[in-house]
DNA sequence: TGAGCATACGGAACGACGCTCCGATTTTGC
DNA sequence: GCAAAATCGGAGCGTCGTTCCGTATGCTCA
């Protein structure tokens, strides 16, 4: 009987030999191609520079979006996961929803193209767009509701619409010295953060 | 001797009849187009909507780029100038701004992947990009210093990066019933009228 | 009016891309 | 060892933006 399938492909039916090396040498040469031409690089160049055929590429990763999402999944995983924690952490809600939010945008500066990649409409990148979702909304539904339930910002923002737009604003933040992403998105949680302009 | 070239191509050396009427068949069918299918349609689908032939594009308009501006010209010249005009209709330079940046939004959000477009890091759209800093930049620059002589935004705010930051609100912000760049826009001005968070 | 030429036209053709397909090759269970 | 199954490589297809050039057309001047 085949063994669990552990996600990660560590023993499902027991892949040949071969298969699980290039899996490997896939992810590496897709990371490194990735920082050096952005995640839109020419998939011929990613088999080209990990050795390998088009074909292998696309067995493993079906499409596209499956390779950037294994590539970065880690990453992702590491800033779910600290959103919880920072909650716990923090003096405030709103201190850690402004340091998660930093660690997000972060992640997505330093990733060249990954904000577009994310914003594309093109139904190439549909799962990778989904990915993020699944991980990163309830993530930031916890700490939004916190800061809300607080009385730190003002009511009705949603998590997915923070997000969205979080990452618009990173979009070709890094090769324009002229646009600081980091500075952009302080403002707009600046702006989240007053209670209401015509209130008081 | 040819007459003078007036930028509108109304009289350089009298082009021919024909030549002249393309071109306006091509501009009509390209906004046709941009209204559907977004502004990075396929030109060969323009060319088919004109009824010409994929030369003619190219010989009126040299890259897709120039087609775009031409479309788009005039609304974006109606922008630019509504500027002054705002700061000198207006109670206060903040709410010109406000108001300015309304306008700027409305026009982005309706030309479905004009947005993106702009963000684009492609070399294809440079002369896109440039055209709309040439134009908005210094309108936004003086509705700017006015807010900020005024004392209504913090300083240190430059024109160039609010109208980046803007137009990456605004990107994919049609097809997405959970997505509101105007209110997300908002919240970025919001943050920039109140003095500083952290000085009082 | 019509001849001659600059100008403009159409669409085939090129290169780059994402992705699919299939014959050749390798691994594995027996 | 051997055959079946899994995997590999890259040619090939469709789409796109853009270029090129033979052909058609409007303009000018006699």
């Amino acid at each position: 009987m085949p063994e669990v399938d552990e996600q990660a492909g560590r023993t499902s039916r027991r892949k040949r030999a071969d298969a699980r090396r290039n899996e490997q040498t896939l992810l590496d040469a897709a990371a490194s191609v990735f920082v050096t031409s952005g995640v839109d690089a020419p998939v011929r160049d990613i088999a080209a520079a990990a050795g390998v055929g088009m074909g292998t590429i696309y067995r493993h990763f079906p499409t596209r979006a499956d390779l950037v999402i294994a590539v970065y999944r880690h990453q992702v995983d590491a800033c779910a996961d600290a959103g919880p924690a920072l909650l716990a952490s923090s003096s405030t809600p709103h201190a850690a929803l402004t340091q998660w939010i930093d660690l997000f945008v972060d992640f997505l500066v330093t990733k060249h193209g990954l904000a577009a990649a994310l914003q594309s409409d093109s139904a190439r990148f549909e799962t990778l767009h989904a990915y993020f979702l699944d991980r990163l909304v309830p993530v930031c539904e916890g700490l939004l509701g916190a800061a809300a339930a607080a009385g730190e910002i003002r009511p009705g923002m949603g998590a997915y619409e923070l997000l969205r737009a979080v990452g618009n604003l990173c979009v070709g933040a890094d090769g324009d010295t002229h646009y600081d992403a980091r500075r952009m998105v302080r403002l707009l949680i600046a702006g989240l953060l007053q209670p209401s302009p015509a209130s008081q």
